[in-house]
RNA sequence: GUCGCGGUAGCCCAACCGGCAGAGGCGCGGAGCUCAAACCUCCGUCGUUGCGGGUUCGAGUCCCGCCCGCGACACCA
C-alpha cells in the first residue's frame, strides 16, 4: 500500500506506530498500570482505584524461548489485556502483569545448543519477550514481573519447599500441619513410633528416619521414569501412553533410583472435590478427575498358601462370579506362591507348556519384562498369562479359585490384584475364554443380551444373599458382611501416584537440603533441611551445565547431576545448630513446576523481602470472598495442555501453604478459561518440502501455487520448519498494534482455535480508520466533532451497544463486542457527523481493544491525561425499549406477513391486526388456533 | 474403544429461554470519487444450518440414531 500521498492524517501505520509508540512511553512513565495494595510499598492510597474492588487477571507465564513470539502467541495475553482494560475502567482495581517461567529443560537446551550459559540466554530471551510484549499495548504492571531464576524469587520457592518438607499430612484432621506436632506427638508418646522404642532412645538419624517417613516432600527409592535421552527422571504426568517423554519423545524406563517425591495423593480427596467450588471448563475438570481417578469398592482377602491375596474391587457385589484370580506378573507374593510342581490334572493350556510352575512364571514374566508399552497396549485385545500352581480361597462361598499372573494387570494400581468376574467383565470374559476358565453371572442381563460380559445395571443372581438386589444395594451389603466377616472392607483407591520432583539437570532450583557426613566420610542418606535463613541457596557456576544425556534406548544408564561437578558446593561445613559439621548437599534440582506452583502469589507483593506474601495483601487480592469462597485470581488464561501437570501441581502447593496458615485461599485459580490457538496453512511442492507461505497464491479455481508450481496445503501449526511463521512484530509495523489486536479479537471466540489470514488484517484496519475519521479530519488533523445532539435512531443504537458491548466484556467475547462497536462506527459514518455524545463512548469502548489510538482520539477530545480509569458508558434503560415492534405473522410455520405495531399494544389487538394482515393468505379459513408471543411473533394454525 | 468439544454463506464467525437463518469481518461483483488508479464511500452477492428420524403451531437451538473433524484418556479392576 503507497502511504506517499495519503491525506497527512490518515490513520495509516506509520501514523499508528507515532501514536502507538507515545503512548506506551507516557504508560511507563506514569505508571499508569500500577495496582495499588492494601499495604506495603506497592501501596498508594492516593491512586484512584486504592481500596476499590479488586480482579487479578493473570496470564499462564511463558518460556521465554529462543525463537521469540509468534501472532499465535500473544492471543491470550490480547484477551487479558483488554479484559483487563475493561475492568480498570468499571471501577475495579486490577493487577495484571507478567512473570517468565524461565527455568527447565526448554532454556536449558537453547543454552547447550548456543554454548552460552543459561542465565545469559534467559536473560536476553526475558528482555526480548518484555520489548515485543510492551510493543503490543499490554497494560501490565511492570513492577510485579518477575521471573522464577531470579534470586529474589527461587529464594521464596526454595522456602515453600521447606514449608512442604517441614510438614506432615495429619488423616485425622485432615490437613497439613508443621512436622513439629508430630515430633511432639512422638516425643510425650501420644504417637508410638514404628519399632516401639520409647523416642527417647532413637539417635538422632533414627528420629530423622522416622520423621522423614510423613513429611509432605520426602526421598524415597521407588520405581520412576528414567529417560536416558534428557538425562533426567520425570514425572508421571510427563510421560506419554506409551512410554516416551512428552519433551523430545525419548523412550523412558522404569529404574529404581532414589528422588525426592512430593506427597500429592494425601490431597486426593480435596484435589477432586473442590473442583466443584471452581468456575472451570468442564473437560478441564473431567481430565484432573480422571488423572486422580478415585474408585470406590472394596479390599478383599483371598486366602492362600502364601498367606492372604488382597485384592482391590470396584464390584464387590459380584464376588460369587469370581472364578479366579490374576496377579500383576511382578507381584510380590507370586514367588511364595509357586508350588514345586503343577497339581494333578492341571489343564495344559494353563502351563504354558512348561514343566514346572516357577518355569512358566518365569518365562511369562521374561515375556512381559520384554514387551514395550506401545506393543503392551496394542496387544491389549490378546489376553496373556500363566497360571501360579497356586489356589486360594473365595471367601464368601469357599470355592477354591485358580491364580494367573498376566500383564493386563498393573502393579502400580490398586493391589496389583485382582479377582476376575468374567460374567461382569470384558476383559475378565476374554481371559476366561482364551483359559477355558469358567463364567458365572451374578448381575442378570436385560431379555434378549447376546454379548458376553455384562456391565449393566440389573439384579443379582447366583449370589446367595445378594440375590435380587441392585448393584448399589448389593455392594454396601457385601462390604457390610465382609467387614463383619474380616474378610476386607469398603476401600477408595486413586490411580494419582506421589508426584517425582526431582530432576538431574543444572537450570533449576538447587533443594535446600544437606546430608551428615560422619566422622567415617560416610553420607547419612537422611535428607537435613536449611534453616530459613540460609536462603536462598544460589545455583552455583559450574564448568559444564550440560545435562549428562546418554543413548536414549539404552535403559542401562544411571543419571548424573550437573550439580555434582562442583565439589567446593557439594561439600560444605555448616553450623545447623549443634556446631560446625561437614555436610554435602543435595545436587538434584527442582522440576520446571515449581515456580510456577506459586508465581501469582509472588505478583502481588513481589518485593516483599520478610514474607513471600504479606498476608493483607494475599486476602485482598487472592483472599475468598462471598461469591467466591475457594479465593484464588479473578481468571487465569492459558491453554488446555496444563490441564493435569502445571493445574494440578499448583492446586496441590496452594491447599498446603492454606493448610500451614501462609495463605487464606484454598484454591489458587478462580476462573479459568482456554484460549484456543491461531493455526496456519503450510504448503509443500511435490517433493513435500515445504515453501514460503506467504508467496503462496490461490487461482480463481482454487489451486496453490508457489511461483507457478502447484503445492499442496496442509493445515496445523506455525513453525519456522513450516515456513509459515508471521511474527506480531511484522503486524504491527505493517498494520500497527492496535489493528492486530483488533484483528486477533474479531477473528473468533477467544476460547476457538482458528486459522491465521493475513490478508483478512486489513478489515480491522479499516475499522479504526472509520473510527479515526469519525472524529478526526485526515487532511488537517482537526476534530470534526459536532457539539449537536445526536438524532433518535443514533442515540439509540448508541445505548443497544453499550449495553451488548458491557455484557459480551464480562463473558470474554470480545468478537461480538467489536462487531457491535463496527456496526455503531459504520452508522455514524453513513451519518456523516460526529456527535461528540456518540463519538466519546465510542472511543471509550473501543479502548480495551484498540488503547492508543482510542488515548489519541480522547485527548483530541480535549481530555487531560489517560482515559485508562474513565468510566466505561453505562445505557440508558430508557433507550433500550422499543417503541414499535415488528411482528413476523406465520400460518402453519411458513412467514406470510408482518405488522408494525406500539410496543405497548395488547395482545388480543395484536391478534387481531395479525389476523388482518394476513387475510389474503387466510382466504376465509377460519384459525384453529393463533399463538402470540408478545414481542416476538403471531403464529396462526389453520 | 471410552469420554469431551465442535460441524451455519467461498472463508473466519453471529443468532438470548425453541420464535423472521445473519451482527461483524475477509473475498467476490457493481456504482460513486478520480485524467486513471489506489484509498475511501455506497449498493449488492452468497444457504438442503453435516446426514436421517422424532417432539412442537414453530427446531440451527430440544430428544434419538448415524457421519466427519479436533482433543484427552486408553486393559485403572
Amino acid at each position: 500500500m503507497s502511504e506517499a500521498d495519503a491525506p497527512a492524517f490518515r490513520y495509516t501505520a506509520a501514523l499508528a506506530n507515532e501514536i502507538e509508540k507515545r503512548w506506551q512511553d507516557y504508560w511507563s512513565a506514569h505508571g499508569t498500570f500500577h495496582a495499588p495494595n492494601p499495604v506495603g510499598p506497592l501501596s498508594d492510597p492516593s491512586h484512584p482505584r486504592s481500596g476499590a474492588p479488586k480482579k487479578f487477571v493473570l496470564d499462564m507465564f511463558p518460556y521465554p524461548s529462543g525463537a521469540g513470539l509468534h501472532v499465535g502467541h500473544p492471543l491470550g495475553f490480547i484477551g487479558t489485556d483488554v479484559f483487563a482494560r475493561f475492568q480498570r475502567m468499571a471501577g475495579h482495581n486490577v493487577l495484571h502483569t507478567m512473570g517468565f517461567d524461565a527455568f527447565g529443560l526448554p532454556a536449558e537446551q537453547y543454552a547447550v545448543q548456543t554454548g552460552t550459559h543459561p542465565r545469559v540466554t534467559t536473560e536476553q530471551n526475558v528482555e526480548r519477550y518484555r520489548a515485543q510484549l510492551r510493543m503490543l499495548g499490554l497494560g501490565h504492571d511492570e513492577r510485579r514481573s518477575v521471573a522464577t531464576t531470579d534470586v529474589g524469587f527461587y529464594r521464596w520457592t526454595q522456602w515453600i519447599f521447606l514449608q512442604v518438607f517441614n510438614s506432615w499430612y495429619d488423616e485425622a484432621a485432615g490437613k497439613a500441619r508443621p512436622i513439629a506436632e508430630l515430633e511432639a506427638q512422638y516425643a510425650d508418646g501420644t504417637r508410638a513410633t514404628p519399632d516401639g522404642r520409647d523416642w527417647a532412645d532413637l539417635s538422632a538419624s533414627d528420629r530423622r528416619a522416622v520423621i522423614n517417613e510423613h513429611r509432605l516432600a520426602y526421598a524415597s527409592d521407588a520405581p520412576v521414569n528414567w529417560c536416558p535421552g534428557l538425562g533426567t527422571v520425570l514425572a508421571n504426568e510427563e510421560v506419554t501412553a506409551d512410554g516416551r517423554s512428552e519433551r523430545g519423545n525419548f523412550p523412558v524406563f522404569k529404574a529404581n533410583l532414589r528422588q525426592w517425591m512430593m506427597r500429592i495423593t494425601a490431597y486426593t480427596d480435596r484435589l477432586i472435590d473442590d473442583l466443584d467450588t471452581l468456575d472451570w471448563p468442564e473437560p478441564i475438570k473431567m481430565m484432573q478427575r480422571n488423572w486422580i481417578g478415585r474408585s470406590y469398592g472394596a479390599h478383599v482377602d483371598f486366602v492362600s498358601d502364601a498367606g492372604p491375596i488382597t485384592v482391590f474391587t470396584t464390584r464387590p457385589d459380584t464376588l460369587f462370579g469370581a472364578t479366579y484370580m490374576v496377579l500383576a506378573p511382578e507381584h510380590e507374593l507370586v514367588d511364595s506362591l509357586v508350588p514345586a510342581a503343577w497339581p494333578e490334572g492341571t489343564h495344559s493350556v494353563w502351563t504354558g507348556g512348561h514343566a514346572s510352575p516357577a518355569e512358566a512364571v518365569s518365562a511369562y514374566r521374561a515375556f512381559a519384562a520384554g514387551k514395550s508399552e506401545v506393543e503392551r497396549q496394542a496387544d491389549a485385545k490378546e489376553k496373556t498369562g500363566v497360571f501360579t500352581g497356586a489356589y486360594a480361597t473365595n471367601p464368601v462361598d469357599g470355592r477354591q479359585v485358580p491364580v494367573f499372573i498376566a500383564d493386563y494387570v498393573l502393579a502400580g494400581y490398586g493391589t496389583g490384584a485382582i479377582m476376575a468376574v468374567p460374567g461382569q467383565d470384558e476383559r475378565d470374559w476374554e481371559f476366561a475364554e482364551v483359559f477355558e476358565l469358567p463364567i458365572i453371572r451374578t448381575v442378570q442381563p436385560p431379555a434378549g443380551w447376546a454379548g458376553k460380559a455384562y456391565t449393566g445395571e440389573g439384579p443379582a443372581v447366583n449370589s446367595g444373599m445378594l440375590d435380587g438386589l441392585g448393584i448399589a444395594e448389593a455392594k454396601k451389603k457385601m462390604i457390610a458382611w465382609l467387614e463383619a466377616e474380616g474378610h476386607g472392607s469398603g476401600a477408595t483407591t486413586y490411580r494419582l501416584r506421589d508426584w517425582l520432583f526431582s530432576r538431574q539437570r543444572y537450570w533449576g532450583e538447587p533443594f535446600p537440603v544437606v546430608y551428615a557426613v560422619t566422622a567415617d566420610g560416610d553420607v547419612d542418606n537422611q535428607p537435613i533441611p536449611l534453616p530459613d535463613s540460609m536462603l536462598p541457596l544460589e545455583l552455583p557456576e559450574v564448568a559444564d551445565f550440560s545435562p549428562k544425556t546418554f543413548d536414549p534406548d539404552d535403559a542401562d544408564t544411571v543419571p548424573e547431576t550437573p550439580l555434582s561437578r562442583n565439589r567446593e558446593w557439594v561439600e560444605v561445613e555448616l553450623d545447623l545448630g549443634d556446631g560446625l559439621k561437614r555436610y554435602v548437599r543435595e545436587t538434584n534440582t527442582m522440576p520446571q513446576w515449581a515456580g510456577s506452583c506459586w508465581y501469582q502469589l509472588r505478583y502481588i507483593d513481589p518485593t516483599n523481602e520478610q514474607a513471600f506474601v504479606d498476608p493483607a495483601n494475599e486476602a485482598y487480592w487472592v483472599g475468598p470472598y462471598p461469591d467466591m469462597a475457594s479465593g484464588g485470581t479473578d481468571l487465569y488464561v492459558g491453554g488446555v495442555e496444563h490441564a493435569v501437570l502445571h493445574l494440578l501441581y499448583a492446586r496441590f502447593w496452594h491447599k498446603v501453604l492454606f493448610d500451614l496458615g501462609h495463605v487464606s485461599s484454598f484454591e489458587p485459580y478462580h476462573r479459568l478459561f482456554n484460549q484456543g490457538y491461531i493455526q496456519a496453512y503450510a504448503y509443500t511442492d511435490d517433493r513435500g518440502v515445504y515453501v514460503p507461505a506467504e508467496e503462496v497464491t490461490e487461482d480463481p479455481a482454487g489451486v496453490y501455487q508457489w511461483h507457478g508450481e502447484k503445492v499442496g496445503r496442509e493445515y496445523g501449526k506455525m513453525g519456522k520448519s513450516l515456513k509459515n511463521v508471521v511474527t506480531p512484530d511484522e503486524m504491527c509495523e505493517q498494520y500497527g498494534a492496535d489493528t492486530f489486536r483488533v484483528y486477533e479479537m474479531s477473528m473468533g471466540p477467544l476460547e476457538v482455535s482458528r486459522p491465521w489470514e493475513t490478508r483478512a488484517v486489513v478489515g480491522a484496519q479499516r475499522f479504526l480508520q472509520r473510527v479515526w475519521r469519525a472524529v478526526v479530519a485526515e487532511e488537517t488533523g482537526d476534530l470534526v466533532v459536532v457539539d449537536e445532539p445526536a438524532d433518535d435512531a443514533t442515540r439509540r443504537l448508541l445505548h443497544r451497544t453499550i449495553a451488548g458491548t458491557r455484557e459480551d466484556m464480562s463473558e470474554l467475547r470480545f468478537n461480538t463486542a467489536i462487531a457491535k462497536l463496527i456496526e455503531l462506527t459504520n452508522a455514524v459514518t453513513k451519518a456523516g457527523r460526529t456527535p461528540r455524545e456518540v463519538a466519546e463512548p465510542l472511543v471509550l469502548m473501543v479502548a480495551p481493544f484498540a488503547p492508543h489510538i482510542a488515548e489519541e482520539l480522547w485527548s483530541k477530545l480535549g481530555h487531560e491525561g489517560s482515559l485508562t480509569y474513565a468510566d466505561f458508558p453505562e445505557a440508558d434503560p430508557a433507550l433500550l425499549v422499543q417503541d414499535t415492534v415488528t411482528y413476523p405473522v406465520q400460518i402453519n410455520g411458513k412467514l406470510r406477513g408482518k405488522i408494525d405495531i406500539p410496543a405497548d399494544t395488547t395482545e388480543a389487538a395484536v391478534r387481531e391486526a395479525a389476523l388482518a394482515a394476513v387475510a389474503d393468505s387466510l382466504a376465509g379459513r377460519a384459525p384453529k388456533k393463533v399463538i402470540v408471543i408478545p414481542g416476538r411473533m403471531v403464529s396462526v394454525v389453520v
